[in-house]
DNA sequence: CAATATGAAATACATTTGTATTTTAGCCTC
DNA sequence: GAGGCTAAAATACAAATGTATTTCATATTG
């Protein structure tokens, strides 16, 4: 049930107070609680929602993470308006073990680096239109825009929607981001590869569709990311692929796709009818969308590499790992 | 004896790299070590060094901290631009041991809202010039702007400096806000209160003293604190004054000074030799200047009252239980 | 008005963090 | 290469923090 709103507003104002207290006067909570006449405990509590609500929110300094010639170096190479990266933590000691939470890291990384870049982006214009794609990194972005209020921002899946329901799905995705800013949130209604090239002239002429490709291509951001093309790739296993179709599409040379559209290492669509049956924004679109593209763990080296060479970003922001990686390729 | 350039960038690195394991990514400190290959104790000291020297900074959402009303009063009564309030915190169940602490909160928090405040500045104008003033509140400003990169920013004190050398001169406050920000800073190489009225204009016939004022002059925001005019106050303990010019002041009606300008309870500058020996921007050129006041402290309550009816400001940043006070005195 | 649900206080405890001390390893100087 | 110096590792311990449990007061509901 709903709580009482002078409560809420009570509980805000506490919560605000005693992260100040904590964070920027350098009490302890103990002191903190004594100071506001309540439990430690209740600090505690209100400090740990403070964090996750955003009231209060911390951040790093980018400089001197020791990789702005890597960044200036992609972002040169291949033209772009922009290049982020995280920290590079790739060097740890003991080898193995670490790969998979590194991975998981890579996207909250990108993710949480996105979400700042959003949040600057709509403090410019609070009334912006948002592309997103859909993936882990979207999501992890979606969890870190905490404190970020942008009622007038309208937020535009550029691509269909997946048949498997996960909390990666772009509908998801616009849901989560309207939800975090109390923006608005516009999805296409269809699957993002059609049966068949047939099905997807009828899903493209659909009303709701032509609106959404509309929105879209007038973004003055749009956040996407990239898939691997390989058997562990989310593509398939979201079951948006069959085993088949990946032969067929590395036979034909992709190396990786952007929402649907498969693209070889020099970063054209391949010749395959699965990009036929695509229902997104195609590369030159996203160029023109201001298309920013999100790129988290090694495995997309390839992917990321033949993806920059098509020109369909504006912007990259990419994990330090990365990163280095792919500066020994150009 | 200074550290060797190299290894100070990769201390930084790690710094950077420890504190994103710990913030951004949730891990603990024994793990991030254990990824680091460093020792546990060793990243508590990096992710203290991190705090301290602003690479990461912590910021707490401004909203519903509950003094909307006393701001939008503070603003009307004295025509400012806007007025912002840290949170209040002075309802402490145990009034007298706090007050020592609660001081030195009052510099963290308006000092870390100024700093919100230039960064927002910044977004919107990447080139700008800001002046800059003295005193705790300036410094702790300084040390709480991590993550702001204003390479085309420059920073101009708008006074001449203090003879004695601490972290709250003209000079040091300048130099960390272009360290922390990647922009220019300039000084003015000159006392700022000179010691005769001759010397005054002799130093003021300095090319440098002419374009740094000149340059302050221009500037889309200042930043400037105001003195109380005490035994206690800043400028006593910094040798600026004697006691005796202390009494004269006060007996020519002085209540309190901002950069070395004293002035009288209606907000007047004050008669006297002192006024005449100051190098520093007038009340007027203040407001030229788009002068933002900074208050911290009770002490500075009278201060401040007679400091915003002089109308040297066009905004004002303020600790929430000082504008308490001046509510009941408006 | 009693029954019940709710949120916070009180309490207790495990974990994490901060800090001091000692030991070790590398490095400079002679 | 010995001596002394410094920075970090290793270790140990104290303080602060996170979390669960129980208890209590208050508001809500039937």
């Amino acid at each position: 049930m709903p709580q009482d709103r002078d409560t809420a507003l009570e509980d805000e104002m506490l919560m605000a107070r005693a992260a100040w207290l904590y964070y920027v006067g350098g009490l302890n909570q103990e002191a903190a609680a004594k100071r506001l006449g309540i439990t430690r405990a209740r600090v505690n509590k209100l400090l740990q929602d403070a964090r996750e609500t955003g009231v209060v929110s911390i951040t790093i300094n980018p400089t001197n993470v020791g990789l702005l010639p890597v960044e200036d170096s992609i972002r040169d190479r291949f033209g772009l308006d922009f290049c982020i990266c995280t920290p590079a933590l790739g060097s740890d000691r003991n080898g193995a073990e670490a790969s998979d939470l590194l991975k998981d890291f890579a996207f909250r990384a990108v993710g949480a680096a996105a979400a700042a870049h959003l949040r600057t982006h709509l403090a410019s214009r609070e009334d912006a239109i948002i592309g997103t794609g859909w993936g882990r990194t979207l999501q992890q972005m979606t969890l870190q825009l905490a404190g970020v209020r942008a009622p007038k921002a309208r937020f535009i899946s550029v691509m269909g929607s997946l048949t498997a329901n996960s909390a990666y799905n772009p509908f998801e995705v616009v849901h989560a981001f309207a939800r975090a800013t109390g923006g608005e949130g516009y999805v296409m209604p269809v699957p993002f590869i059609a049966d068949s090239v047939e099905d997807r002239k009828v899903l493209l002429a659909q009303r709701s569709v032509q609106q959404a490709l509309e929105l879209g291509r007038s973004a003055s951001v749009a956040y996407i990311s990239i898939g691997e093309l390989t058997e562990d790739s989310l593509l398939r296993r979201q079951k948006m692929l069959t085993a088949e179709e990946v032969v067929e599409l590395r036979a034909a040379g992709a190396v990786g796709d952007t929402n649907g559209i498969f693209f070889d290492d020099e970063g054209r669509a391949v010749d395959h009818p699965l990009n036929q049956r695509t229902l997104a924004l195609g590369l030159q679109e996203l160029h023109k969308a201001n298309a920013v593209g999100l790129i988290a763990g090694q495995s997309k080296l390839r992917a990321a590499h033949a993806f920059l060479k098509s020109g369909a970003a504006r912007g990259l922001i990419i994990d330090g790992d990365t990163a280095l990686l792919l500066m020994k390729e150009i």
